[in-house]
DNA sequence: ACCTGAACACCGTTCAAGT
DNA sequence: ACCTGAACACCGTTCAAGT
């Protein structure tokens, strides 16, 4: 009986089930969700899955290794929300909604993951997708593969962004967020006439309204550069 | 003698001169500038200073403010670096290079503020000068407003997307980087065509073709919507 | 008035010890 | 074969003590 004490006050601990490292993907997920300023830390990964926090070392090489697993998954939770079907500018609108969607769902993740790549097999459908759409946009060559990675980059650095202001304590977010209706209102007219003079509509500014013009930037910039290309090998064989 | 004992032990210490948040934010820049694991920490920055780490509570509340004071001088370096009488398209190429050079001199300060705002004097004057361009291209009102917010969001996002990148410890950023290389060339040819028919291409591109192609997806957004408006304008009085 | 330095509450990670 | 838990080398920050 005192062999088993210890687990008995923790009853949730062990459940008799071995780690494995899907379990530990979907503890990381689900801590990950959940928020707070422990949101991806091993100690609290331990808390969530009833063991040791170091056990989830005999699993994974350390924690960017996990990290890359985990993020891999948001990929997936992101591309399977893509409808079939659609267009090449709807079909990279709906990724560039779902990225920042499911990025917003779990914003520790994709705000370490901004400037990264998992090299596994969900990021691998994201870039056939895009590329698959570039394509169909009428890009070819190094062209689509520069504007596959301007989109890509574009929308990991904006969600990244997004996600890392969220992460922030709620009174330095409000400080930061608020420098539009607050500091920026109070700016000397006579050095900064511009900002004066659009301090309402600058306050206004949703980020909603940002983010499609981010995206629609990209769209377009794929759309005119097919454009060119064509106008180019229409000039070259008539 | 023995009360100086300590100070003569580490003769570049405090050199007699009191601490000021001027040299305290000159001290992080040279540290952050330098680069490293701890390119910026408090107990680094002491070191640099040749004092107690904790000194610089004395003149900074706490490290965010801190870094709030480097990173809107980081933003008048750059700011220093964009030449004057340019049109508002190079005025905006300039400021995204010079935001470029000077993210990647500091990448420690430009990866925590991708998100940020420092809401300080040069934070105004850069504001000031994407407003004057985006006028200048024809845009007023909510619309220069959100493009504001789309432009200077977006290098932001970028730079802080790049620096981050670079704090990576070498063989880290190297998986990263080579994967276009390495993982992408053992692409699945059935189940991902397009990555394979473009392996050479995606391994080929630079850096610089990437953030070029996103600059001027942003300056040609602006143009674009300058464009739609004068026409809307000239329907409605014609 | 300003700086010092021990201390606290955290990190990720290692490794000898358990089972 | 796998997990445990003490320990290590770090963080930012606080606070009583020095000068």
């Amino acid at each position: 009986m005192a062999t088993h004490s210890s687990a008995r006050t923790a009853t949730s601990k062990r459940s008799g089930s071995q780690l494995s490292p899907e379990a530990i993907i979907e503890a990381s997920l689900r801590i990950a969700a959940r928020g707070g300023d422990d949101a991806f830390t091993v100690r609290r990964l331990g808390q969530e899955l009833g063991c040791d926090p170091t056990a989830v070392y005999r699993h994974f090489r350390d924690k960017d290794e996990l990290l890359l697993s985990v993020a891999d998954r948001t990929l997936g939770e992101a591309l399977d929300g893509v409808p079939h079907g659609l267009a090449w500018r709807d079909r990279l609108r709906a990724l560039a909604a779902e990225s920042l969607r499911v990025g917003m769902k779990y914003p520790v993740v994709s705000s370490l993951m901004a400037s990264r790549t998992t090299r596994r097999p969900n990021e691998f459908r994201i870039v056939e997708l895009i590329l698959g759409a570039v394509h169909e946009a009428g890009l070819t060559g190094a062209d689509a593969a520069v504007h596959y990675r301007m989109f890509g980059d574009s929308i990991l650095a904006y969600v990244g962004q997004h996600a890392a202001l969220q992460l922030f304590a709620p009174t330095e977010r409000e400080a930061d967020q608020s420098a539009w209706s607050r500091e920026y209102r109070l700016a000397d007219r006579e050095r900064f006439p511009r900002i004066a003079g659009l301090v309402e509509e600058l306050a206004a500014v949703t980020h909603e309204e940002i983010y499609a013009a981010r995206v629609e930037a990209l769209l377009d910039k794929i759309e005119r550069r097919a454009a060119e290309v064509r106008a180019a090998e229409a000039a070259a064989d008539g």
